[in-house]
DNA sequence: CGCCGATCATTTACGAGTGAAACACCTGCT
DNA sequence: AGCAGGTGTTTCACTCGTAAATGATCGGCG
């Protein structure tokens, strides 16, 4: 028998993995170093940098950015016009990037911008005819992508997964945005 | 009896977070739509995100960079020298962005470069004295910070979680990573 | 021996995001 | 009514990362 495999600390998904790799350089100069918080952290990262590179793919057909997308989405999926500072709570991102992905937008006529009449500080967002059927007709194509890309996991695992996923994620938001 | 929380594919975990609004909002909208994926990838991407700009916190007062201390990192956990080339396959990053940091961090005093007896094309990076000890005192504090992000979960879950992802991780590097 | 293609690092030009300041507008108070 | 302070959006200056071009060097092959 050799001696990999069977300490304590290593599952058996941990054998193969970038971050087991990791972990056991990390072991071997620091020993008595508890790297175990990077044993779920460095998992997530590299999973969401991993997801998110190949995400990517079926949005570049249509000339899309992801960051683009998903304030297109959040425009879909709410079903109203939103304001920037909505968009920008709700993908996210500043202010100010929200500013200019919406000069990119209306300039491909996705969206549209109108002041609102109440108040005129703030302007109302929302999707064009042609911003709504390009979303309706990316999100499916999106969607099977990404189940392909999980396919690797069986239904039970996919579920366990998202469950905990979810736990911690509330954990976070409750801890670290409160921003909300 | 109320009519959320008792749908089948709603796990007592997806009340709360996010992405779970998100997902109700879909679903609201484009009720046929096969949402399943982003329960998953949804909540890696968030917790990503929320996990990064939470651990940059750490890094703040050293006046690094993520990348940065990830680099670092690298050179540390190795224990010798790296060619930028393996510096950008082991930070993830473009090797364009490698040599910008070490601009940055043999400005620091952290990194040494000399070039390579052997292949003078080739430029191998060490760590100073200063470059290993600032790792060594910034990681356990890191780690210990992020042990306590995480502490919302008992260790059972923690364990499974990092398995879970452990798994998937596997998976998308066999699928989207060739270059290993 | 000398050239040709390949490899490694760096430079360059550019696009994208950020925080802070600027701008427009509203609301409450006197 | 008029001003003070607050809120929502945009602009500005800057930083950072990337892809493509550049420069340097190696290895092999005629």
């Amino acid at each position: 028998m050799t001696d990999n495999g069977n300490r304590p600390e290593d599952g058996p998904a941990d054998a193969t993995d970038t971050v087991a790799t990791v972990l056991r350089q990390w072991r071997d100069v620091l020993p008595e170093l508890d790297t175990d918080p990077m044993r779920l952290i460095g998992r997530i990262n590299r999973s969401a940098a991993l997801l998110r590179q190949a995400e990517d793919a079926p949005l570049r057909r249509p000339g899309l950015t992801r960051p683009e997308f998903e304030l297109l989405g959040a425009l879909r999926r709410t079903g109203r016009e939103l304001t920037p500072g909505d968009l920008a709570r709700e993908t996210f991102s500043s202010g100010a990037a929200v500013t200019k992905r919406l000069k990119q937008l209306t300039g491909r006529g996705l969206v549209e911008r109108r002041t609102d009449a109440r108040d005129r500080r703030v302007v109302l967002v929302g999707l064009t005819a042609a911003g709504r059927e390009l979303v309706d007709s990316v999100l499916p194509e999106q969607l099977s992508f990404e189940a392909d890309v999980l396919s690797g996991l069986d239904a039970e695992e996919r579920h366990r997964l998202a469950e905990l996923l979810g736990k911690l994620l509330t954990q976070l938001e409750g801890r670290l945005a409160p921003r909300l």
